[in-house]
RNA sequence: CCGCUUUGCUGAACGGUCGCGCGAAAGGAUGCCGAAAGGUGCUUUCGUGAGGAAAGUCCGGGCUUCACAGGGCAAGGUAGCUGAUAACGUCAGCCGCGGGUAACCGCCGGGAAAGUGCAACAGAAAUAAACCGCCGCAAGGUAAGGAUGGAAAGGCGAGGUAAGAGCUCACCCACUCAUAUGGUAACAUAUGUUUGCUGUAAACCCUACCCGAAGCAACACCGUAUGGAGACAGUUUGCCCGACGCAUGUCUUCAGGUGGCACGGCGCAAGCCGGAGCCUGCCGGCGACGGCAGGCAAAGAUAGAUGACCGUUCACGACAGAACCCGGCUUAUAGGCAAAACGGUAAA
RNA sequence: GCCGGUGUGUCGGAAUGGCAGACGAGAUAGACUCAAAAUCUAUUAUCCGCAAGGGUGUGUGGGUUCAAGUCCCACCACCGGCA
């Protein structure tokens, strides 16, 4: 029954990502909210996640995220640069987060001449801050436990 | 060698780790939907994956839908000539004007002698002979002179006259028409001749030519399902003869659904990348370009794929990201390379 | 992606091609008042100058014109629409 955490690995998650405007609409108006210099984050408990856990095919909970980049910030090609350096930082911090919750990430300005480096680091304290972080291992393995008996 | 001008090309390279889109092949203690076929996912491997401007959306096409017998008007566009082209407001060559010692560069470059409008201020007067002045007894004549202005009824000299005036003459300038020569033509040169005319057409307009409209969020095809929920108010307002009903107002709730609106909406698939394509050679042409032959071809997403980190090298990396597809134009751009032409200096 | 619109003092908003900033709001100063409000008067784009005056100014850069906020071309910023 333990076959799952051998079979996939931390990397070989897909980003779920929010497609749809009434999802940030409620992020924005009722999640919780932690900003840094670079980015601001929303979260809010995912009341889907029963299901969307049903549809997707390991049957496990899963964050679903939303990832905007304004026009503010710059041309299109910064503007994809600063969604790519995000993207990789939340694959990075993705395994050792909680689940089941409605992630929006917006971009602030001054992320345009950022590192993906501190986009890392910046991302991993507001996720601290908001308690998303699953504090060790173990209590990692604790929810797949959790989840695998359901 | 230095300076300058023009044109063309290029737009960092290599390796490692992790990661993404698309395509192909293979795989399984294989998820979900399905009776099945299959669809949708998963894993591995291989291949492949942004630009010269992908940008602005300023022109021109293809394509799609709607409209359409034919013709005309209106509206809009273009504006030296000849050519190139699918087409163009683009490009090539030439003509004219202007600038530069030159190579070369710039020009919305038709018509003001068809008509209308406008020309502030200044100035006597602004397209026209009213005023001062000059001459004359007067009637009247006159456009020499009158501090302006962007522009003032060709210029200068002589004759002429009451005073004057292209009124006459010589020379010069501008311009119309005609002829001759050269050129396909724009036009150039020469001769003769008419006239002496303000500017403005990026004011109306005239002339010649071109033009149906909208755009992939356009649109085509296939199949399926549904008519947010609750409470209160209420026929006061609109539709209606009236009733039913619909629209309506207020509040709550929605992470049950939708998510812009909506008597219309949703899903899947298609449009979706082989095209006026690129490269090489030969031929024709001053050239834009055309013809023939051979070869090369894999971005195709649908919240939107090329990145991150490390190492090495160098010229130390600018502007910048495909979204139906082409041809141009315009704008942004660190540098690097090549060719041609011109000027200067030196040498021969 | 496509289509369309708008840029004028601090703000709203006028201006046949002819003295840019009418008009309103606001601000500042003065008068009235014990004080304030209201009212009245003046000033109010910016730079140089003691002053008289002069230069630059209609999003930016060119062009047409004697003359451009206005006409033409290119760019910049902002706003709206579409299924």
């Amino acid at each position: 029954m333990f076959c799952y955490p051998v079979f996939f690995g931390a990397n070989e998650m897909k980003i779920v990502s929010i497609k749809e405007n009434h999802l940030f609409q409620k992020a924005y108006a009722s999640g919780k909210r932690a900003s840094g210099r670079l980015v601001a984050v929303y979260a809010l408990q995912d009341r889907c996640a029963n299901r969307e856990r049903k549809r997707n095919p390991e049957k496990k909970f899963i964050n679903r995220v939303g990832l905007t980049v304004s026009k503010k910030i710059g041309g299109a090609v910064v503007r994809s640069r600063v969604r790519r350096i995000f993207r990789t930082a939340y694959r990075a911090l993705m395994p050792d987060l909680k689940t089941g919750y409605l992630l929006v990430l917006v971009a602030r300005a001054p992320a345009a001449e950022a590192k993906s480096t501190e986009a890392l680091r910046e991302l991993r304290y507001l996720f601290k801050k908001l308690e998303l972080l699953a504090a060790a291992p173990e209590a990692h393995n604790q929810q797949k436990e959790h989840q695998d008996q359901e």
